[in-house]
DNA sequence: AACCTGAATTAGGCTTGGCTAATTTTTTTT
DNA sequence: AAAAAAAATTAGCCAAGCCTAATTCAGGTT
């Protein structure tokens, strides 16, 4: 990996554990960046001071790291080409859902501001990748998704409708398997049959 | 750049160096390595062992290094992902023909066969690239060339097409901005009113 | 309030690639 | 054929990442 694809790991781990909750970008542990990240607690230290000297995360040493506004922009950024190319993949080279992401990993962070705006252009502006996460717009903004939850948190339904998923590729294929794909409805009949795993995976709004 | 890419780099310039005039794989030196990579003569060395080692070139000490069957193979498949690459964002995504390399040379080391193959299928399985270059099949033949050659080396003839460029981007750029591309057709007059450096650079077939 | 435990950091070493400077080999020139 | 020049390689050093082992720190326990 170049210097910059290191960098850029990290950021982006910086970011999905960051936001995992709240909209704020929350601070980071070390060991939870290094277990992301498959590598071990001290060299997300090093990393993290490389950012830091960047201006693009902030750390509190012995308590953790989060990004800076700064880095916030460059990782949004990074999410938008990774979930660009997942929608690439799947709509127009005909990938399956659990296919894509180690792929959309490497094309991520090819480095061309030009090719990330055709590819959208191409795309026709797509607001969602195919497992349903919004795709920021250039400007950093995203779009709305209230109405939107877990399966496991919606109390009385009759009617819901797959909007996103969040799961790994194994499980993703396994849906596949169950005839599962966004836009999928969805009754109450449903909690019951499916495995009780996936229901704090599946993202769905009620009709 | 990570270790894997780096290797690829130099395989990349052996088979480049190796193939300009015959067909067979010739001794490439060290310096002119270096200065296609840019990169010093050491370094160039360090990598031709490392090469060496992989059985993917051989190497004669003080003379030079070309590629073994296994390397050539390696070679052409990555040759394969670049003009692959480049026909899709020439044809796909509209850039043009001086855009494309900077970013194909990033593109063509994502490793996913199942990517090239449906990148090909998706191309409509391309014979040749934006620049007139054959695209290698996954087998590694290539597209029949002959009857192709530099308008610098046509005797005398009535009409003629451009069937290939070989050019920098900069050069490319200018060719454009006088209307040349692939397919255009040339008379004897274009032989005095084009730039006298283009003609060995516009490979072309009489009609 | 001292201690103990686990998390985080620093220390020190390995790997890979790049560089300059010095050396060796080949080729050219005289 | 010897000397000079050019090219390639080796020697020795730096940068960036990762690792293990040792140390430091924060927070909860007794």
């Amino acid at each position: 990996m170049s210097k910059t694809t290191h960098r850029e790991d990290h950021l982006k781990a910086l970011y999905a554990l960051g936001h995992s909750g709240a909209s704020e970008s929350e601070w980071v542990s070390t060991n939870q960046m290094a277990s992301h990240l498959g590598v071990k607690p001290p060299s997300v230290t090093a990393m993290v001071h490389v950012l830091t000297e960047l201006g693009w995360a902030e750390h509190r040493p012995y308590h953790g790291a989060r990004l800076t506004p700064a880095g916030e922009k460059l990782a949004l950024a990074l999410v938008r080409k990774h979930r660009l190319w997942e929608t690439f993949l799947v709509e127009r080279l005909g990938f399956e859902w659990d296919e894509v992401h180690d792929i959309a990993e490497q094309l991520e962070h090819v480095d061309s501001v030009a090719l990330v705006e055709r590819l959208d252009r191409y795309l026709g502006h797509p607001d969602v990748d195919p497992h349903g996460d919004p795709i920021p717009k250039a400007d950093g903004t995203f779009r709305n998704m209230e109405g939107v939850l877990p399966l496991s948190e919606l109390g009385e339904f009759e009617c819901a409708v797959v909007m996103g998923v969040k799961a790994n590729d194994q499980t993703l294929s396994a849906m596949r398997d169950r005839g599962l794909g966004l836009g999928s409805k969805l009754t109450k009949n449903d909690l019951l049959t499916l495995p009780q795993a996936w229901l704090p995976q599946l993202m769905v709004k009620t009709s």
